[in-house]
DNA sequence: CCATAAATGCTCTGATTGAGCATATCGAGG
DNA sequence: CCTCGATATGCTCAATCAGAGCATTTATGG
């Protein structure tokens, strides 16, 4: 059997409030073809062919597509993850190298490329206003089921106890960053089909899916891409390639709130970004915010050479206070 | 031009005060051949072939020919990346997926197959006794020169200001995680050359070489994995896949000092593991220490619904305390 | 001039970290 | 039996930090 070698790319911008991921519509049953094959269309996230002979390294690679195909030049890219289950495809054994890449948004005129908001194939993802009423109305019961229709009681509990991790029920915390846990475990549940199983697979999902879904195995895509971007926040500082050369807090602020999917205290996250060097003033305002205007800030460089670990410091590292009970 | 995929796997344990990584040896102009082809040998990843139609998934045809060749079964694994630079490997386009798996340490009867110290191949990484001399004595002129050797003033500060990042020059801080960083500037200044490059490659390296060289770039795997071990013991309990179901605290210390690279303050580790409840006394002591009998622990599975991102909690999280100068 | 909307400044308190001092307990040696 | 050396384990102190909330400044729109 050959094994054929593909490229993904979740490229992700922050427009406005939301998270957002460039998507491209190709046809079902042959992704790899062009549109000639007549299938349905459904929408995926942008990948190419690795070109064995031109493509020096697996990046450029993808660079090299990606400008061919939708005239971007990436800047920040990170590779994520390499795909290759069998049944991923039937057919041939296709290896899928997916990347990330960060950018400020841009237009694209690629005939059927999209900006969509990720939170669309993530609703659950968002705790921006609070938790995400599916959690409750439909997570958390369809998971208990697809625990408990086990038989076997050992099997039941290692399912609920994941499903407690993952989602934070029982008093367990919501922990952002185990986005892939929670994919993961509503796709076993087969609360999220990918779309080989619903073959119309496009727009809000019937009955019982979650989200809107995409080919293949690209929401889980989109799913490791998220885990990534919200663990790097903290330690890195990519929000910067998110935002352009000069900025307002709230702007920065906002950012990163869409990424993490949570609200932040505006006046501490100003003073963790200020009180850390991350950034530096320069001097300008922006006005007409509908409020007192507001100063503009640049990435400093410099904190790289400063700090360990530059990132935004996001909540979480705490201990829980001694909780009521045990 | 054809593809081939391999997988190769960095097998991980600590024996004592030493990470280790498991090796094996192979014969240098054809990795991918048996013994037979003639060739030298020289130390390499263990890796093997993904069969395409046998092996459901990646993970699954790793742990397949670890089973057959080393006869180890694995437990803990985590895919690592993707390497596929086109010039890796002459003759064809190699793709391979690097695997990181942590275990106990086990007898392996293989052929060939070592134990070998980590810190053998990344000496530079070790800083349990302080700055390791050849940083000092070896590294820093070395890059420095290379910083150097270009004409464009441009190129060589955004050199140097790599170097200050990632060896923690100039006051810039050690980050004990840039593990990559450091070995592609290595890479890049020629210090640490991959065997390819050096025919010859085994056993310390001659004049420039720094650290004892792997086959191919399995050098920069290791570093990898070194790099993702070390993020990761922060913020999951992934030491116990390292550690027996008891242990004391003292040896628990003991390997995540040996991964860390780093000494910890002995009372503030064991206050930190017991706080954060990562781990629960057993009831048993160990005696024959050489002092007080030392009581055992074992991990306390329940962290992980109690805590969003249970880990060891290692130093520099912390701001240096107001420089003397800013 | 007044109300509203942001942006920005500051304070308070409990947690958490980094260091160091002090005590407990075992084995070996006298 | 007593002392010493080696660990293990307990506890305290001060500096720093995170989480919340109150207060002030400066636009814009009646």
């Amino acid at each position: 059997m050959r094994v054929v070698v593909g490229l993904s790319a979740v490229i992700m911008a922050v427009t406005g409030q939301s998270p957002r991921i460039l998507t491209v519509r190709r046809s079902t049953p042959d992704p790899w073809g062009s549109r000639a094959s007549g299938g349905e269309l459904v929408e995926a996230l942008p990948f190419g062919p690795l070109d064995p002979v031109v493509d020096r390294t697996l990046d450029l690679g993808l660079r090299r597509w990606v400008r061919e195909q939708t005239g971007i030049e990436l800047g920040y890219l990170e590779q994520l993850y390499t795909f290759g289950d069998r049944d991923r495809d039937p057919g041939a054994r296709v290896l899928s190298v997916a990347y990330l890449a960060l950018t400020r948004q841009v237009a694209v005129e690629a005939p059927g490329a999209a900006w969509r908001d990720l939170y669309t194939y993530l609703p659950w993802e968002d705790w921006r206003e609070g938790v995400p009423g599916l959690v409750g109305a439909r997570i958390v019961p369809g998971l208990r089921r697809w625990a408990q229709v086990v038989d076997d009681p050992g099997v039941t509990s290692r399912r609920w106890e994941r499903v407690t991790i993952a989602f934070g029920v029982d008093g367990a915390p919501w922990d952002r960053n185990r986005v892939l846990e929670r994919y993961e475990l509503l796709y076993e549940a087969r609360l999220v089909p990918e779309a080989r199983s619903v073959p119309g697979g496009q727009g809000p999902d019937p009955a019982e899916g979650l989200g809107w879904t995409l080919a293949l195995d690209h929401r889980r895509i989109a799913a490791t891409a998220l885990e990534r971007l919200r663990g790097k926040l903290g330690y890195r500082p990519v929000v910067f390639e998110m935002l352009p050369a000069t900025f307002t807090l709230s702007r920065m602020q906002q950012v990163v709130e869409a990424l993490a999917g949570l609200r932040l205290h505006k006046q501490n996250f100003r003073r963790l970004v200020e009180q850390d060097r991350l950034v530096e003033r320069t001097g300008e305002v922006e006005t007409g915010t509908g409020g007192r205007p507001a100063e503009t800030f640049r990435f400093r460089r410099e904190v790289l050479r400063e700090r360990p670990a530059p990132g935004v410091g996001l909540p979480g590292r705490r201990r829980p206070r001694s909780p009521a009970s045990g």
